[in-house]
This record gives C-alpha cells, structure tokens and sequence, in this order.
DNA sequence: GTTGACCCAGCACATCTGTTCTGATAATAT
DNA sequence: ATATTATCAGAACAGATGTGCTGGGTCAAC
C-alpha cells in the first residue's frame, strides 16, 4: 500500500475481485486484458507484477490462473474468497472437566475438529479457537448444550469481560463476566436475572476471553 | 446424490477439495490427473463428466480450471470457495414489536444490512433471514440483548423445532420450542428450567424457523 | 455367447495461456 | 536538452490444457 496504485492498475483489481465474486476461479492474463480493454498481455503481465510487488496479490509462475488476492483485496473480493477463517474446536467445556487450553500460537489444522467462521466473528484474530459446550451448566451464560464459544486466548482479561475460567476449588469449568475487586473477582453471569458469584483471584483460572457464540439447531 | 459415486470420482472429489483448499483456484485436469495417479486425461475427463451430471460440480467447458463445486461439495472444500452466504437481517425481535417477516422469496441484498454466514450456519438453505434480538426479552431461549437469529421462513413448524412466534393476545413476540397438541400450542423454553407454556393455537402466528444463532462480544 | 453398460489407457490436436523480446511513448528528474 | 523511469503495444514462443478418438477390459443381463 505504499506507493499509489495507477488508474490502470486499481481497474484491473477491481476487475479481479469482480471475476473471483461471478466465476469462483481467477480470471487469465487474457481475461484481464479483455475485461479491462488492454491492448496487449505483456500490459497485464506487467502491471500484474506491480501489483504483487505491492502486496496486493500473489502470483504463482507458469500456472494459468495462478492468482491469490491477498490481504484487504481478497476481502473486497465479496462473499467468495478469502473470507472465512478456520478456528480449531480444541474439545469441550463442561462443568466437571479441565479447559482444554490453547498452548503455543497457531495450531495445526489437522490436529482438530475445524469450523470456518465468517471474521466478524473471530474479530479478525488469527488465535481464536473454540470449544464445544457439553451439557446445560453454562445456562447462565446464555450458552447451551451443543453450542460452540469462540475464545481469544488470554489470561489477564480486562472488567467486563466474558471469559471462560477455571475454578480451582469447585472444580468448575465456567462463562462468565468478569470484574476484579482487588484481590477479588466477581463472576457476573451473562442472564441478569441470576446472581453473580465472588471468588478469591487466586482460585480462578482465566483460559480466554469469549468473543462469540454460535449455535445451531 | 441419487447414484453413489464410484471409489475414484470420490477421490478425485476430495482431491478437487483439498486442491482448492490450498490454492485458491481450481485444478486443471492434468492435476488432478497427477494428484489422484490416474494414467490418463481421458479418464479425468470422463469422470469429471459424471460428477457434473450427479450435481456435484459445475464445469465450463474450453475454460482451465474451470470447475465450480456446487452445494455440499463447495462447503467441504474449506475456507477458500463459495463459503459464504449472504443474510440479510431484516429488522429486529422485541417482546412488544411485530415481526418483519419474510413476504416474498429471495430479497434484494442492497433493501437491508446483510451479514455473511458459513453455510452450516444456514443449513445450505437459500431463504434464511436474520433477526437482531432487543433486550432481554428472549432470555428464556438462551438469546440475549444483540444476538442474531437465523429463521427459515416456515409457518407450519414440525414439532419439537425452535421457532419464532407472535402471540397475538399477549402482542409478544418470542422463540420457543414449538408443539403442537391438538388445538393447543405449548411453548417450551431452551432453559429447561423454566416451565412451558400452552396456548391456544389460534393465538400464536409462527413467523419461522430458528435454525442458528450467532452472538458476538 | 452376446450384448451393453460402465470404466479405463494412450494418444493426438487445437487452443489457451503465461512469458518474453523488441520497440515506442509519456512523464519526470538532472 | 538529456537521461531516467514508468508505462504501453505488438508479436511470438513454449508449454499448459480441455477435448476427442480409438481401443481394451470387466461385469451383469439376457
């Protein structure tokens, strides 16, 4: 995004990102040409290379169609491409059994159970993972059985937060807003109707941070 | 899905998926030629045809790469290709607000906001629409203050699903478990530990279908 | 057996397609 | 004015690629 991007060469991102939303593959060197009324394939492939060298997308060599819209092009590419993110479902959370935590930064995609997510869900976090609720026990958090909880890994969550924490004494995984009164913390269940419940800091621990909630039916 | 798909037109399937997983485009016949240890062009081709005359994909014919997998095929086929579908959110649900309900079949995507869902959301159905959710009125189906609903739109629920109703004395609006008996409608929230309620049939006007719901923080 | 479906292998062709070469033009800097 | 850079046009090449043709094999039905 440095340097200015030429008349020429915003309108054959445009014209890309309108061909990946119509055909679901990528167009040709030809298919620029014709779309954007070039004269020549050597303009394309020019200006194509400009456009890689910026970082608006990624070329693979002697391969036809071999373009990947990179970045916020691929996202401007509409409903189509690039727009989803793949978020590892590392277990369950129920009320008996440990978190199963997020341990070093991104995970192997194969390890585990995924779902692709739309990122307006995942906040646009490369880190989120999820994790399947097993039983009605987080019922206070608006959270039923079967639903999946999107969580950022953190330990050190700001008031206000919802998290999911481990109780040490209760043995009790949980969702629950959280505020630290100084050596304190106040669980505030998500339903206003129900009561919240205060803890001693030292007895929670703090897996993530819940940034979202999906359920289907 | 009406004839089952022989050993390698399966294979070739999963290698189409993983391919567009990885690259962003499709694969060109050659590719998956070498990819599934096919000896010849032909037989790609050949089954390629069957695949597109069982629904699985489409293909443009004198196009490279020009293979688009289609329903159930497109969604496996990970965070790349025709992952997306657009809802649109047609207005809120309240207690004391009637429903926007869906008159017509597809909508205009520029009419309302639209949010872009993964297909399992939507369970690959065209019609669904979305509901902002205004205050806490929805509590007792585990819905809260800004979640989106998804609805299909059905007016004759099967019972047992979970389903978006006015009741027409009490002017309410409310997602309940739906059954009917007889010619009484008993309403059964999410949390079990609340009790049903039953009333009479004539009274409640189902507007649609829960099939998901979505909440981020 | 014969037939016909389904499936496969090998090959060839016409076109598609990325790339490269040569040269030209316009804008900008020195 | 001269040099430099960015951009473009036309053409051609080599490999990639979809498609079609011929033939062979297997298996169940008749």
């Amino acid at each position: 995004m440095k340097r200015p991007l030429s008349k020429r060469q915003k309108t054959m991102l445009d014209y890309i990102q309108d061909f990946m939303k119509s055909n679901s593959y990528p167009p040709t060197v030809r298919d620029i040409q014709a779309g954007c009324g070039i004269s020549s394939t050597s303009v394309v492939d020019y200006n194509l290379q400009i456009l890689q060298r910026e970082g608006y997308l990624q070329r693979k060599r002697e391969v036809s169609r071999g373009i990947e819209l990179l970045g916020e092009a691929a996202s401007s590419a509409g409903d189509t491409f690039r727009n989803l993110m793949t978020v590892p479902v590392l277990g369950n959370i129920a009320a008996g059994e440990p978190l199963p935590v997020a341990n070093t930064g991104p995970w192997n995609n194969a390890d585990f159970d995924n779902v692709d997510l739309p990122p307006f869900l995942t906040k646009w976090k490369e880190n989120i993972f999820a994790l399947r609720v097993k039983g009605e026990s987080m019922i206070d958090a608006l959270v039923g059985d079967g639903d999946l909880v999107l969580l950022e890994p953190v330990t050190q969550p700001q008031n206000g937060d919802m998290v999911a924490a481990w109780l040490q004494d209760r043995e009790e995984a949980t969702l629950k807003h959280f505020y630290l009164d100084g050596d304190q913390v106040r669980l505030v269940p998500a339903n206003s109707q129900l009561s919240p419940i205060t803890v001693d800091a030292t007895n929670v621990a703090v897996k993530g941070r819940v940034v979202g909630v999906v359920r289907t039916m």
